[in-house]
RNA sequence: GCUCCCAUCGUCUAGUCUGGUCUAGGACACCGCCUUUUCACGGCGGUAACAGGGGUUCGAAUCCCCUUGGGAGUACCA
């Protein structure tokens, strides 16, 4: 039998890094055996669900590259892909296991129930122990009260019986006979509970496997103790760890930048993202940790996963994003970066080839687009630096005599057309001032530099000045 | 409270299954040196970890137990 794994989110906000990751490892998997990876929409919750987010989180989810073979807007054999559109299946079932005596109808009021929630924790009991009042009532008895309309959920018949399965990441995994006790399936106005809808879309779907996050290894129990009741065969399940933050608890909101939509808005790469969320609780065999998805699909596989949870560090994403837009061909570089840039960013009027030279001169330099503009300041900057370096450079009684003699040979050079300091240009210029001016070392090359960038420091002066536009050049010498 | 999970540098991790080759390896960050007119890049190097305690064993980061710590769950959220 092939592989099948989803990922089923619920659309109840923006796609998340955490989100992002599971939905990651599912893709691998799911690529890694010739298996197929199907987005199900978990929109059971009425209030929270919005469509706009599923929305969102498809074009979050094509974004990060992360195709998938079946889905809504999408189809496949095991449809519809949308819980909201499946509830006359998880009806159908919910009755079938009434009926066996599997499930019964449970009249608690609100006020009820949490009267009794409090009765078992004042008792210091789990909470949900007295929760089975009706579990024992007249089957016809529930039944005419059902018909007659009265307001009711649907309570699993807890067989209350110790579970033990193995997790493909954790291994055997036991759960205590009392540790759930008869959970709803069917919430009042008709729709299914998580656990319930759930358990009844992996098996009609034909699910083999099961990769979620931890947070989930607890609701195992009541999944299995469902499909147990409908004696279908469980999926194999994979818990992986945690993404967790700063203070080490999961990964949420108030952690700052946790929606996917905010690394595309800030230009990371996803490529970058994939690779460095894939690292997080997962290993390369050979410790590589550059790479793109289709380079370790064949390489990855349960065994190297991490049990403990990870912390998600921005820092480290921003150094995975500098190695791959390094990775990035000349072609690609240009148009990854240029669009960062401010439209009227005097970047844009340059010539393809400088805009290329310049990229890939300063791509060595940075990590993420939010650093290039600091950078070009060095060729577009017409505003001196007021550092003490440049201070101290500026009062040196070499600097005026340089700053003289470039701002007479930029003048002749511009007055001919030039439209840049060539390399030649420049050479010659310093080695006037080495000649015939004597000056030489950090007095020529720090003046040198004071003079025609108006900063004190700076990238190579060979590769800066021929980069440099004469327009700027002309209006830092006052020309 | 109860249940479950987890535990190697500040962080992500390799090594744990199949004890010895681990005076614990790599990466991020940090620091230093080299190169460079400067900064960056690069190269080289450095600081830094097996939570604690008991076992088992000739030998334990690796196996067992306890303690401690952390996390998750305990909903008519998913």
């Amino acid at each position: 039998m092939s592989v099948r794994v989803r990922f089923a989110p619920s659309p109840t906000g923006l796609l998340h890094i955490g989100g992002a990751r599971t939905a990651l490892y599912c893709h691998l998997f799911a690529k890694a055996n010739g298996g197929s990876f199907i987005l199900r929409i978990e929109d059971t919750d009425l209030e929270r669900s919005k469509r706009e987010y599923e929305e969102a989180m498809v074009e979050d989810l094509k974004w990060c590259g992360l195709e998938w073979h079946e889905g809504p807007g999408k189809g496949g054999d095991f449809g519809p892909y949308r819980q909201s559109e499946r509830t006359e299946i998880y009806k159908g079932l919910a009755e079938q296991l009434v009926s066996e005596g599997k499930a019964y109808p449970c009249f608690l009021t609100n006020d009820e129930l949490e009267e009794l929630t409090e009765k078992a924790k004042s008792e210091n009991k789990a909470p949900h122990i007295y929760h089975d009042k009706y579990r024992d009532l007249d089957p016809a008895e529930a039944q005419k009260r059902v018909a007659a309309g009265e307001t009711h959920v649907i309570r699993f018949k807890n067989p209350n019986k110790k579970v033990t399965f193995t997790d493909l990441v954790r291994g055997e995994v036991t759960f205590p006979e009392d540790m759930v006790g008869d959970f709803v399936i069917m919430r009042s106005n008709g729709m299914p509970v998580y656990n319930f809808c759930c358990v009844i879309d992996d098996w009609k779907m034909e699910m083999t496997h099961v990769m979620r996050a931890e947070e989930h290894l607890n609701n195992t129990v009541r999944q299995l103790l469902i499909y147990e009741a409908f004696g279908a065969k469980a999926p194999e399940f994979a818990h992986c760890s945690l993404l967790v933050g700063e203070d080490r608890q999961k990964l949420s909101k108030r952690h700052g930048a946790t929606s996917v939509v905010q690394y595309k808005d800030q230009h990371f790469l996803p490529q970058a993202l994939m690779n460095y969320l894939c690292l997080l609780g997962w290993s390369h065999p050979e410790e590589k940790d550059i790479w793109d998805l289709d380079e370790i699909v064949s390489l990855f596989d349960l065994t190297r996963f991490s049990k403990s949870p990870a912390l998600y560090d921005i820092e480290k994403l921003k150094h995975f994003n500098g190695e791959h837009m390094r990775r990035l061909s000349t072609k690609d570089l240009v148009s990854y970066l240029k669009p960062t840039l401010s439209e009227n960013h005097p970047f844009h009027s340059q010539s393809e080839q400088w805009q290329e030279t310049c990229l890939e001169f300063f791509k060595e330099k940075i990590n993420t687009p939010q650093e290039l503009p600091e950078h070009l300041d060095v060729l577009f900057s017409t505003t001196p630096s007021e550092s003490e370096e440049s201070k101290e450079v500026a009062s040196w009684e070499t600097t005026p005599q340089i700053k003289e003699y470039v701002t007479s040979e930029v003048k002749r050079l511009a007055d001919e057309g030039a439209e840049f300091v060539s390399v030649e240009a420049f050479n010659e210029m310093t080695n006037h001032c080495k000649k015939e001016l004597k000056i030489k070392g950090k007095f020529l090359f720090k003046g040198l530099r004071l003079a025609l960038t108006g900063m004190a420091e700076g990238p190579d002066l060979k590769v800066v000045i021929p980069l440099t536009p004469m327009a700027v050049m002309k209006s830092r010498l006052a020309l």
